[in-house]
DNA sequence: TTGAAAGCGTTACCAA
DNA sequence: TTGGTAACGCTTTCAA
């Protein structure tokens, strides 16, 4: 069924059917009542093609996911930020399209969704340090929004969480029970976020005049794997920690599995504090130890990126919205004094 | 930059310089290649609306997402899956759009969706038995895939993974291993797989003649909560059982909780097989000892699923392309034999 | 308050 | 081998 179809069975013009769906107020309440009535019986629905074409505008937002982080992107995470995003966009009438592509060419990919008029504007991910995609969006004039923040410039509109906070607490939590040595357990970073929580650590050592040992800081892809790799590690050394903030629970899922190979209990003989991004296959009021946790909603971050991004759609030149949320802290059962150690 | 324009440049006609760009043989060599440079030059790329319309097709591919399934669907599974296919579609120039819906308006989100003509096909996931998503597709003629199986309805395609084998053999490697109280630990059994999981360990079970225990039988959503609330449950039972069977990873981190607390090692006093169709966070070569697990490739699952589809698309009228993967079987070093009980 | 017609950027048909 | 033109299905301008 379609306009044309519609407007011969009521005896319309294709005009006046249109305006009357659209709500256009110079339309009598008769046609208007008529027309709808017509337009549900027969579930019209616009084409979304055509009514682009004519409109200038594709009702669409892009996400660009780099094949490389296939191990990062598609995990909870991102389906935790998406599908806040997406309950935004459905109210409003946007749908959301997801474009793989290789690590390297995404900056390229913005550029052909823009070039093909496919979307009226991008969330974007993950950045770097001085991120190239920001300023390559910035040229082409697409309206977008970053999850998180690039160091480097400062114009653009972003949703982020204040990891640097939630990791200079996490610290100070733990040394404030005693600890001395506290290791870092860190995601890549050469991600933004990652330099930012590894600056909260540093802090809150620095702060106490604490001396800094790299040799118990640990970065890399957030895996199960490198949380135990690493913990095993950490429990090999000779002046060994006593306590350890980690980035990831999927890490810390790793973590506890050293801890438990080396008969060393969590919250007796080692502490942790864990900053997770989602936490969402923990239901509320889980009896689950979360340790100690720092915890941001990325549903609630995906959810104000998407209506930032609506709004400068609408209502472009605006000056940057930025937002940082805090994490919250929540603190369970397993984090103990620290023990006493060499 | 649009056909008129770069035809302009060129001094050629729109359809002359769409002919070249799209491959049509009856063009010379010669405007051909000035017109593939100008193209490249300008980076023109055809509108996608524009294209789409023309042509009646609009190359993309829908996923439509209940939000019931939050905690179910944007997880690891559901990630990997899309991943995969994306990458197919990416090849062929389709492109990918997700709809979030409310759990009971599926069938509408999928009508809706075909009235607008934004789709050329679609995947469903997570079928129920006798799924009514089915019946609404096939009514609207509607190129589908299912991920799964519905009992009930056979003549359509899909790509499932053989659930029952891989849970009668889990079972199976058990019961080899000497266990005689194997519980079963499963997804929410309103769902096709996880009644064909279901089916597969009672088959093992009857097999050898082995009584059947409901009482050591459980379903749910697949949570770590949930595996650590029932295995806890498990533990106290008087009768207890030495082993069970998972239908996922991130429960089996809940039971492997709560075997820890209680003092019980895997594979020494008490064994569990996994069932997983990700384990993507686990890296291959992984010192993880997953215990003994049957793995399918969820990734593999969605490229299938995205290339029967492809095809369909462009010749529909096929008979149902019906893909049962069998899954891996990973023997790690946990599983140990029968322990000793009452 | 309504309608005719132009226009959005392509592809595809028919002539040349 | 090329070009003019209709058609895709809608919105929007202009006239009535």
């Amino acid at each position: 069924m379609n306009l044309k179809e519609l407007s011969q069975i009521l005896g319309i013009s294709q005009t006046t059917v249109s305006r009357a769906l659209n709500g256009y107020p110079e339309v009598s309440e008769k046609t208007r009542a008529l027309v709808n009535a017509a337009a549900t019986q027969y579930n019209y629905q616009p084409n979304t093609k055509a009514r682009g074409l004519a409109t200038g505008k594709s009702k669409m937002i892009g996400y660009v996911l780099p094949k490389a982080s296939q191990n990062e992107m598609p995990n909870p995470v991102f389906g935790d930020f998406i599908a806040g995003a997406a309950q935004t966009y459905g109210k409003q009438g946007y749908d959301t399209t997801i474009t793989l592509t290789e690590n390297d060419k995404q900056a390229e990919t913005y550029r052909n969704l823009h070039a093909k008029r496919s979307v009226d504007g991008v969330i974007m991910q993950a950045p770097k340090e001085n991120d190239e995609r920001i300023s390559i969006l910035k040229k082409l004039g697409l309206p977008f929004v970053v999850h998180g923040r690039s160091t480097g410039s400062n114009d653009y509109h972003f949703v982020d969480v204040n990891n640097t906070h939630a990791f200079a607490r996490a610290t100070n939590f733990l040394l404030d029970l005693g600890h001395r040595r506290v290791a870092l357990i860190n995601g890549d970073e050469n991600l933004d976020f990652a330099i930012r929580r590894r600056h909260g650590y540093l802090q809150a050592l620095e702060d106490r005049g604490l001396e800094i040992d790299t040799g118990i800081m640990f970065s890399s892809e957030m895996t199960e794997e490198f949380g135990y790799r690493t913990m095993t590690k950490l429990l090999t050394m000779q002046s060994r920690p006593t306590a350890a903030v980690l980035s990831s629970y999927i890490m810390a899922i790793g973590a506890r599995r050293a801890l438990g190979e080396n008969g060393l209990r969590i919250g007796k003989d080692f502490s942790i504090v864990i900053h997770d991004d989602a936490l969402s296959y923990l239901p509320n009021g889980s009896t689950h130890p979360v340790f100690t946790a720092t915890r941001s909603s990325v549903g609630e971050a995906g959810r104000l990126c998407a209506e930032i991004l609506l709004d400068i759609i609408q209502n472009p030149e605006q000056k940057p919205r930025q937002i940082i949320l805090e994490a919250e802290l929540v603190v369970g059962s397993s984090t103990g004094p620290a023990p006493k150690h060499d």
